[in-house]
DNA sequence: AAAACATACAACCGCACCCGT
DNA sequence: TACGGGTGCGGTTGTATGTTT
């Protein structure tokens, strides 16, 4: 083990020499008898007072991320896991916070499970882990290259893309962010009037809306790519995505060619959803909810433009005529449905985060 | 067997915020 | 109000270990 000692680091430890590297069990162990004879108290004086070559910073964090007693060794449950991607969904990059929702686990430990492991996941599944969106198509290329051992070219392969990111102005779109003022703000109940609210304060957080996922061939959805934009401007999608929504798409399939979707990329609307894969995962009474007030809902200008067109949003006009979806058609996909729901799920839904009342809590 | 490469994770660094003076 | 010390946080680096060639 080298160790190195240095005269540079912080004001804390400036005017001695300073051990860094690695700690040795020595050093541990005088560390863990002072903080439990007498408590950290002010961490810069810790060093000395312990007789350790450190400054007060690396102390405290050999103590809190290594040392502390109720810290929860052992390799990552898969309830902890998918408790962190939904968390990191909603909060991002903001370790503390999530390490939170995770008892005897430091942000350090999280943070480095999330780079060395769960990224990895993400990426294999086509999610972008920074926006939990599906990988838009020029990321594909790489993807698929990068993964090429793994892929059954038989099966489809997904992405999400955030139905914002359907434009040729792709690029100009601004990535997902967490809306934490947007969470604390938040109320979730089972009231419509509560949902309507709820969402229209969180827009982006993908709350409820994450559980409204719709499967798409994705080349339909690049070939109509300017009808999405046209003046008459609704479709399916506009329907079921707001400007935020992530829609699940097949990118590409042998077994399931674009014709093979082709009529039915129209079909997967408000209640062509993917039923078989995603029903499931759908609470009624939100389902319901947002099936009476999509408008609301969804505060996207396309829904707009179903206002001004006078278009009935709970029965569907065109949209709602066509939902001859073929269900069976992802049969053995080599895709882990379950662990994109898990991904994609409201976060009361399967792990150990009460709510996001909780979570908005937690920001503030 | 050894070198090269990949991975996991501990630790460091710089910055921002809080709070007391 | 400005300043400085203490602390917390997120990004990055370094190192031990495992795997592949």
């Amino acid at each position: 083990m080298k160790v190195i000692v240095c005269e540079m680091g912080h004001h804390c430890c400036s005017k001695q020499k300073v051990k860094r590297g690695l700690w040795s069990p020595e050093e541990d162990e005088k560390l863990i008898k002072h903080i439990t004879n007498h408590g950290h108290g002010c961490w810069s004086s810790v060093p000395k007072l312990a007789g350790l070559q450190r400054c007060g910073k690396s102390c405290r964090l050999r103590w809190i991320n290594y040392l502390r007693p109720d810290l929860r060794r052992g390799s990552f449950t898969e309830h902890e896991e998918r408790t962190i991607i939904d968390v990191h969904r909603i909060l991002g990059n903001r370790w503390a916070q999530i390490a939170k929702h995770l008892p005897g686990r430091t942000d350090n430990e999280v943070k480095n499970f999330w780079n060395s492991c769960i990224k990895k996941k993400l990426i294999a599944q086509g999610l972008d882990p920074n926006t939990h969106n599906l990988l838009s198509p020029h990321q594909i290329p790489i993807l698929n290259a990068n993964n090429n051992k793994n892929m059954d070219s038989t099966k489809p392969v997904f992405a999400i893309i955030n139905t914002s990111t359907q434009t040729k102005d792709a690029k100009k779109v601004p990535p997902f962010q967490p809306r934490s003022d947007a969470l604390a703000n938040a109320q979730f109940s089972s009231s419509a009037n509560d949902s309507i609210m709820s969402h229209n304060l969180c827009e982006n957080s993908l709350t409820r809306q994450s559980s409204n996922l719709y499967y798409q061939d994705c080349n339909i959805v690049l070939e109509n790519d300017a009808r999405h934009q046209s003046s008459l401007g609704f479709s399916s999608q506009h329907l079921v995505g707001s400007a935020n929504m992530p829609i699940l798409l097949p990118l590409s399939s042998s077994s399931h060619p674009p014709d093979h979707f082709g009529s039915a990329v129209q079909s997967w609307g408000v209640n062509g959803g993917f039923g078989v894969g995603l029903e499931p995962v759908r609470r009624p009474e939100v389902y319901d909810q947002e099936m009476l007030q999509p408008v609301m809902v969804n505060q996207g200008v396309v829904a707009q433009e179903f206002v001004n067109k006078g278009l009935d949003l709970r029965g569907g006009g065109e949209v709602h005529n066509q939902t001859n979806v073929e269900m069976g058609s992802f049969d053995g996909c080599n895709i882990d449905l379950e662990f994109m729901e898990a991904a994609l799920m409201p976060c009361e839904m399967y792990s150990n985060v009460g709510s996001l009342n909780q979570l908005a809590w937690d920001c503030n």
